[in-house]
DNA sequence: ACGAGTTATAGTCAGAGTGATGATAAGTCG
DNA sequence: CGACTTATCATCACTCTGACTATAACTCGT
């Protein structure tokens, strides 16, 4: 079966590419205020848009450190956490630029701000949008189907009906079955982490405005469907999200987005913005404390009410000890 | 600290981008088969790569589209799981390129192709190679140090410790904190996942031949660092082995591998090969039933030794039940 | 000063999941 | 028929999780 080097012929594939593309960054950029995960949005064309910027491939030497400069002269913030996300190349997703022929490749970025940082510059024209303003259902801290409503479900169980009947053959999942997987319609809890899958479904059912091809129907807002963006950038967003989500169940993120000391609820407070979902709150204390995650500095904070809280500090220790140190959320495996 | 919708002002981002670059696809197709994960290679200038193609902004509505139909025509084969993996665009990755002033960008796709599929087509110069003869100190399933040796282990220690003693402030984790973390030189466990830390690790102290620019002392073999590869196309499959180990833990990606009815120690087998570790037999079969990922189908193998098994089939039902469904490798968390 | 309201923090308990080990079943091969 | 190999079942201790209860410490209004 195993040759084990390769046969010294020249692959077809070897041959240096030479298409060319536009290709430029696209930043997500998060931090968590009052109980709510904010994103760095500009406008465009009169919808919000996430902040994109060209990609120079003379002066930047690789891309996540084009992504910081890049980011950082935009916000006047500095970055913590920088991570790439996913690149975007769908033929559609710029029709002007498709108009003109041209493909538009778009190499899109996650990036933290803590907390207590300042605001953007003023010049960029960013501005700070709530990302539950973008993707309402997204956010099930109160209630499940807060803002959503039973509507939207049987709208998707009616869509995800209409192939169940023409039946796919059994190779891809049916719809049907990607509906009750992204909205735990069957037994199935809620999975925070899937926001991607749960906005392409809406999409492919035609429930977002984008999906209607050049402004058809859709209206640009609605309480249950969100605020409509330019282009594909919910898309980008929903996998951001997702993205966010999943890594802070194994790697601690969050410390990015908190100021050095904090309390356990401020922490409690920004997972669960995070996560759009209620945590139990004396389980929580105990899982980042027993996992080593932080440590409490003597100090207790300035209480507005109540019994004043112990400030901690995320403890670095953890990363020493445990391979994948996160915090758990509900209903996860 | 925030206002609803941003204003309508154009942001200078908004302009669009017009910087030409070379993007090609480059993908990591994995098969497994004999207890060992293969990766498809073709040869570079006398040195193993993974199969890059252009990337047409004319023909190819979507990525995913232009890889999956590039890589049916490459290896003849139908690829059965694929995930666009990470876009790599450092300046010096192409020497080649750099040298006549074109940077070239690759999207990289994982992909896998399932056992008992026939072999890629001879014309395309293409050959299975073992992964771990690319990275041998991934396979840990014979030992800790299993052809990696204290050798290595001190040269990094060497290495690492010569920031620590630098003191770079306590921004980043110091050399010695990741040496410590990628190789559970302290009391962590070893962590599957992080094959691309590892790599890059080696790759900063110089371990690797690789990192000698334009070809310089380092051997392109060794037992230890194992096979040097073109450009960066190590790293690239470095990468792709820790997402396949990551996907391992909370979806059932295995199964994409595997021919329709299996017994549960090829199961096993196969998600050993993949994750480098051996896991405890009796836990694994209790896990994977237990989750039920998979049912049994009456029949039984055609056993070559031993009680013959019994041969399993996928549930497609656990994705139903479970968010995240997976199997557990040890040591994570 | 005191009690109501609010938040912090400790403790407890049942059930699920995990890692390790032992025992038994069902084939093949000499 | 016995040695060998692999499959499969059962058990046990231990940790993790989710939910609940009780107590502590502070602010504020009266």
């Amino acid at each position: 079966v195993s040759t084990t080097s390769p046969v010294p012929v020249p692959a077809p594939a070897a041959a240096p590419p030479t298409t060319a593309v536009a290709v430029e960054l696209t930043a997500v950029i998060v931090a968590v205020h009052d109980n709510r995960p904010w994103v760095l949005m500009v406008d465009r064309d009169g919808r919000p848009a996430l902040p994109s910027g060209p990609f120079d491939p003379v002066g930047d030497r690789t891309l996540d450190r084009a992504m910081r400069r890049w980011g950082t002269d935009l916000t006047g913030l500095s970055l913590g956490f920088v991570e790439q996300l996913y690149t975007f190349g769908d033929i559609g997703r710029d029709p002007v630029a498709a108009a003109s022929g041209a493909r538009v490749l778009s190499i899109a970025y996650l990036a933290f701000v803590a907390a207590g940082a300042a605001e953007p510059s003023a010049a960029s024209g960013a501005r700070w949008m709530d990302v539950y303003e973008l993707l309402p259902w997204e956010d099930r801290r109160d209630g499940e189907a807060a803002g959503f409503g039973e509507l939207m479900v049987s709208a998707i169980r009616a869509w995800s009906g209409a192939d169940a009947a023409g039946d796919n053959g059994d190779e891809r999942p049916s719809r049907l079955d990607r509906a009750e997987q992204c909205w735990s319609l069957g037994g199935a809890p809620w999975d925070p982490v899937r926001s991607l899958e749960r906005y392409e479904l809406l999409f492919e059912a035609g429930l977002v405005a984008e999906a209607a091809a050049s402004g058809a129907a859709m209206p640009a807002t609605s309480a249950a469907t969100g605020v409509a963006a330019a282009l594909d950038h919910r898309r980008i967003l929903a996998s951001a999200l997702g993205r966010v989500r999943g890594k802070l169940t194994y790697r601690p993120v969050v410390f990015e987005l908190l100021p050095d000391t904090f309390t356990l609820l401020q922490l409690q407070h920004v997972v669960e913005a995070l996560a759009g979902v209620t945590l139990h709150k004396q389980n929580f204390r105990r899982l980042v404390e027993g996992a080593g995650l932080v440590e409490g500095t003597g100090r207790r904070a300035e209480g507005l009410t109540g019994r004043p809280a112990e400030l901690f500090r995320f403890r670095r220790g953890v990363l020493r000890e445990r391979p994948a140190p996160g915090m758990n959320l509900p209903g996860r495996r």
